[in-house]
DNA sequence: TTGAAAGCGCTAACAT
DNA sequence: ATGTTAGCGCTTTCAA
């Protein structure tokens, strides 16, 4: 029924391993068997099975991103799958497919340990959302080719890469002293929002090295959502001194915070200057441009492959 | 080195036929055997390799979702990956593989001929924005098994599921009529936006079977965004008859909507009645519970399996 | 109830 | 430069 390498090379006169060669175009052939294979390929629409190759080769071509799942997580994560997107970009660019697979902290052990063995993918991108101790010690005993996509915030052997959201806060905290503002403030997420967190960090080390001292209130923390960053930019706005500059944690707070500076008259960025970390969606809706930081995310899932 | 097989069958005194059928389950094996064989497969450890049972048995045990991805996906499509996530719950629970592929609506006819012929699948998911007249002629004269995820704009063969826009409308409609409230005006996307343009079609329907009249300003159309929502809702209170009900097409919209009303100090749903069509993120953070018309956009991926 | 053996479609030594 | 042949690891008919 369908065309197989033996058919090729019943046609073309020749034997399955010449065909083979020839489609992988490694061996020396010479260029009029060449032709007559490729004639009898085209004639018959030939069409090599890929299981059949990736099971002689012992290769799969396919790598697993292995993150959690579950309702709503496009809209609270729109990260990861940009992520995602950047990785198939790129595996398809080096001809492997990207396997997408929803597993938990919990799971992810039994699930890697069983992927590996019954040989399912040649790699694995795991989210650290779901990374574990166990894991981190399957991984590097089996020698398991990976990357996990966010730092691991526990000692690991992992092989992993994050954007540096410290440095980016650093970054970020530089321009605006070099730009002549003086009293920087922040807006960001909670406690657990690590991002955030390590954003500020950055900006602090840069305030500590020039002995810039934050006053308590302008530091403040609430959720990544547009009312948040709306409440606490007022927050600011009643403190004692204003600050002229205002750092968002990402682009929800900062959506907020823009909100709130109108609803309060006030010219960005003449009267506040706004920064904020990601491009999207600013660059399209912002009349008066904030400063974007901006770090790429689908590139950081380019990178992967 | 990898534990076959064979090894198996060795270790348990049986030929390799006898323990793929221990494994399948299927025919009838003497409960000693079966005893045997489960503990030499315990003692090597063994696992049986897919790729290998895959190839004997035909069957990929795997699905393509073919959809465009791109830079700012993640956060320009959140819906699209929503549906994702339910898509691998669906194909996890019967044993299959979620295969992403970018893909565009030029490419997609080569990629799936190519996928097909290459055996690369079982069954492709193919989002609505990707799909194009030749790609309907090609699956269905190759009778492809497909499924396509929104509702195609042409005449066509597909199979294909979506979400009743029209009808969430007409449902929104009733409901806020039959509460009492009389004039309901609707705040939605430009008329590219197929799924506002549904929703606010269903509505119509409604108000027409009840010769309702609606005053053309009582329907705005702006972008998704918060703040076109909130320019929109202004917009609707300046209007001469104020109406007493804002369906929004959207949460984005309805976010800068509710926000609008708060600072116009209306109270809902005392002066004003929102309602609006997917339940997250409102659940969490709007205090005056809005209405919702919950599409369950994760159970449409669910679906498919 | 079990086993022998012929594939599945392709690759890759090894020979010629 | 080309062909022979033995796999890859599992399934499945067919016979015993």
């Amino acid at each position: 029924m369908t065309i197989t390498i033996k058919d090729v090379a019943k046609k073309a006169g020749t034997s399955t391993a010449t065909v083979s060669k020839v489609m992988n175009s490694s061996y020396s052939i010479s260029q009029p068997t060449i032709d007559r294979v490729k004639a009898a390929m085209e004639e018959l629409h030939y069409r090599p099975n890929l299981q059949a190759r990736n099971f002689a080769r012992k290769s799969t071509q396919a790598v697993i991103f292995a993150t959690q799942l579950g309702q709503n997580i496009g809209f609270t994560n729109p990260h990861m799958f940009e992520m995602m997107s950047g990785l198939e970009q790129a595996l398809t660019n080096k001809g492997y497919t990207l396997i997408v697979k929803n597993i938990t902290a919990e799971g992810i052990h039994e699930y890697i340990q069983n992927a590996v063995e019954t040989k399912m993918a040649d790699g694995l991108v795991i989210h650290a959302s779901v990374i574990s101790k166990e894991l981190d010690e399957l991984i590097y005993k089996n020698a398991i080719p990976h990357i996990v996509i966010g730092k691991p915030d526990f000692y690991n052997h992992f092989c992993w890469i994050d954007v540096n959201n410290s440095f980016a806060g650093e970054l970020a905290a530089r321009h605006l002293l070099e730009k002549g503002y003086q009293s920087l403030a922040y807006i960001g997420g909670t406690e657990e929002d690590k991002i955030s967190m390590h954003r500020l960090e950055g900006i602090f080390s840069v305030l500590q090295e020039r002995d810039v001292i934050v006053p308590r209130d302008y530091v403040q923390r609430g959720e990544s959502l547009c009312d948040s960053g709306y409440f606490m930019t007022e927050a600011l706005l009643k403190t004692h001194h204003k600050p002229d500059a205002i750092i968002c944690a990402n682009n929800n707070i900062a959506y907020g915070c823009v909100h709130a500076l109108h609803d309060n008259n006030m010219n960005i960025p003449k009267d506040m200057a706004v920064l904020t970390f990601d491009d999207y969606p600013f660059s399209k809706i912002l009349k008066p441009m904030l400063t974007v930081v901006n770090i790429d995310v689908y590139d950081m899932g380019v990178q992967e492959g």
